[in-house]
DNA sequence: AGCACGCCGACT
DNA sequence: GTCGGCGTGCTC
């Protein structure tokens, strides 16, 4: 007997092992293998055979589990996963599975575990009326199709409905499964739901720990697993026996995509995929859904049900547009604040209420400069310029980690003439403070958020009062939930919708809608100051009126003139090396026999804003390809291609990676 | 991912 | 002459 095993490597494919008298592995269970010359490793059966191989085979030493721990449909998604992103099954396994589960342990005792303890619960609130016409329009949709898509305002109280839809899947003996993207750290959610369905929520987040996702993942196995998971990303690899509902809040969330390493997976399409063979409903939810599900929505694939009021006929914030080019030509700027918003956010603060500053770059400043001959001082690792970060006293690289001393003096003039320049959350704080020493700030970003227990601290001081302005990144933006908020200031629109990038001004609307919807949330209107150099663009009027629609429609068009996505599937394929003209030959050879295969669906080789990671240079290739084709056969075609390109001496050593519906 | 194998610099 | 730098390739 034989047995294929994936190992938690990544390596192209199963590895076969002989199976010893007296072992009988099963697909799905787990088992010690030897690699190499001295090696070990856990590694998964996914096939028992008895096809002898032409090599010599070893045999495993032992299998780890009574029963399988991956789970006949899990499996089968984790295969269609592999074939649609284009990696292997064991990078799959990698990613599913917490790192205890891919370790050597003696077996032992298992522990009682302890969320199993009973648990106060409450009530579900009653709905409005506005609410239950929505739960009942979905619950119509789902009758003739499985995917329904929730536009929500911000504040409309869509949390209130999925609890409902998920009260009724688990009254019917259904699993649910409810995704969130990654950097809501679900505390005020999760204590939301927990308040309601106790112990019968388990929770999957990447910031809890190994030994906690081995709990909900053993407990995903028994008998008596969770009725509902509400979890990030990678939840959807996890076993459900009788999933009924999938719920995928804010599903335009680009966390949802994993970027590195592979599986470069978007778990909100995984989780469609996961649902159709589950025979499971899905609800999209989102205030300012992307324009994929919208646009499917629109051609009826998914069923649609807006809620365009807020809850309890509260208003949306009124936005005003402060034209920044307009406050620099007359002075009236105090380095990146107009005198608007500092008037608004005194009153604010004398009103006693709390403000929002989304400044969406980290650091004191993103450059620094020489007055006298221009010099900038550039990471030596990547194509970029440091970042001077003014509490560290360092410049940093945002894109490797590289950091080092901010020089005394210009290594190349030798003149005291350094300055910065630009703005990053850390100077915002900067100033704000000299302007209104009295007034509590905090700053929120990925700096100061490295622990979810000083992520936690920041949220309870702005929940309890004890912060007055809270100025963070993108951070700030999203799904949380604070009374007393009547003011939010976007400080600079401009640097998001200049990025070269054909989704910027859809996630420059998204981005300012969800951070403007965190004002006046509760009793009263918020106010919203909107900052920005280019004060005429089309976006910024459907932002200040709050128009999702026409942002979809104008970049509906855009994206069909041009023919990107949604209307073609895009896959990105990276090319790097050390050597500049080791990866420029190779991109030429590879987009020639790739316009062979695609003909004009090749575009490039083009040079990536990024020129140069990590000492690696990078070109980029992309395939565009029509929504009729069969994208599992057109991955296999490209990894054809790409496998015969990297296979030639010349270009052995270099890396490909290939990115399926990229973000 | 590791770990071994292999081909060029500064040393007892 | 050798010790060791890490680039390259393989693992059933």
């Amino acid at each position: 007997m034989y047995c294929d095993c994936i190992l938690p490597l990544p390596l192209e494919s199963s590895l076969t092992y002989s199976v010893p008298a007296g072992l009988f592995p099963q697909v799905g269970q787990r088992v010690f293998v030897p690699l190499g010359r001295s090696k070990h490793y856990i590694a998964l059966v996914v096939r028992v055979h008895d096809v002898k191989p032409e090599y010599a085979t070893k045999d495993i030493v032992e299998v780890m589990d009574d029963a399988p721990i991956v789970i006949q449909s899990q499996m089968s998604l984790w295969k269609w996963i592999a074939d649609y992103y284009a990696c292997s099954l064991g990078e799959v396994f990698k990613a599913a599975i917490p790192s205890t589960l891919k370790k050597y342990v003696k077996p032992r005792a298992r522990r009682r575990s302890s969320a199993d303890l009973p648990l106060e619960t409450s009530p579900m609130h009653a709905l409005s009326d506005v609410q239950q016409q929505a739960l009942e329009q979905i619950k119509s949709v789902w009758r003739s199709q499985p995917t329904c898509l929730l536009h929500g305002v911000t504040s409309s109280g869509k949390t209130e409905i999925y609890i409902h839809l998920i009260d009724e899947a688990i009254r019917q003996g259904r699993q649910v499964l409810y995704l969130l993207p990654e950097i809501v750290l679900t505390t005020q959610l999760s204590e939301r739901l927990r308040s309601v369905f106790g112990s019968r929520l388990g929770i999957y987040h990447s910031k809890y720990s190994d030994a906690q996702r081995v709990e909900v993942y053993r407990k995903q196995l028994s008998d008596e697993p969770y009725d509902i998971i509400v979890g990030v990303r990678s939840s959807v690899l996890l076993p459900f026996r009788r999933l009924g509902l999938v719920i995928v809040d804010e599903e335009h969330e680009t966390s949802f995509k994993q970027q590195d390493p592979a599986p470069r997976y978007n778990a909100r399409n995984v989780a469609l995929m996961m649902a159709a063979s589950a025979g499971a409903k899905t609800l999209l939810g989102s205030a300012t859904p992307s324009l994929e599900s919208y646009d499917n929505a629109r051609r009826g694939k998914y069923g649609l049900v807006k809620l365009l009021t807020r809850y309890e006929g509260l208003e949306l914030p009124e936005v005003e547009v402060v034209d920044m080019k307009e406050e620099i030509r007359r002075k009236t700027a105090t380095g990146l604040f107009s005198s608007r918003l500092l008037a608004e956010v005194r009153r604010t603060l004398e009103d006693g209420y709390q403000t929002i500053l989304f400044q969406n770059r980290r650091g004191y400043s993103p450059l620094v400069e020489c007055k006298t001959c221009g010099w900038v001082p550039q990471c030596p690792r990547c194509d970029v310029s440091l970042t001077f970060h003014k509490r560290l006293g360092r410049l940093s690289c945002h894109y490797c980690g590289y950091t080092t001393e901010v020089p005394a003096l210009c290594p190349q003039c030798e003149t005291e003439s350094l300055r910065t320049k630009g703005f990053g959350t850390e100077r915002v704080e900067d100033t704000l403070s000299q302007i209104f020493p009295e007034a509590r700030i905090q700053r929120m970003d990925l700096d100061t958020t490295r622990s979810r227990s000083s992520y936690e601290k920041i949220i309870e001081d702005f929940q309890e009062g004890r912060t007055d302005i809270l100025v963070g990144t993108q951070m700030v933006a999203k799904g949380l939930d604070f009374a007393n908020v009547r003011l939010v200031g976007i400080l600079d629109a401009s640097a998001m919708l200049r990025l070269p990038d054909f989704r910027a001004h859809e996630r420059g609307f998204q981005l300012m809608a969800q951070v403007a919807g965190r004002a006046g949330r509760h009793a009263f209107k918020g106010k919203v100051i909107l900052q920005t150099k280019e004060a005429s663009s089309d976006v910024i009027g459907q932002v200040v009126r709050h128009d999702y629609e026409a942002m979809f429609l104008s970049q509906s068009e855009e994206r069909q003139c041009f023919f990107f996505p949604p209307f073609c599937r895009l896959m990105d394929i990276y090319l790097k090396h050390k050597d500049e003209h080791v990866v420029e030959h190779m991109a030429e050879e590879m987009s020639a026999l790739l316009r062979q295969v695609f003909g004009e669906r090749v575009l490039g080789p083009m040079t990536p804003p990024v020129a140069r990671m990590q000492s690696l240079h990078i070109l980029k290739l992309s395939l565009k390809v029509e929504l009729t084709a069969n994208p599992i056969l057109v991955v296999a075609r490209l990894r054809e291609v790409i496998a015969h390109v990297k296979s030639k001496d010349a270009f052995r050593s270099a890396t490909v990676t290939l990115d399926v519906d990229p973000l």
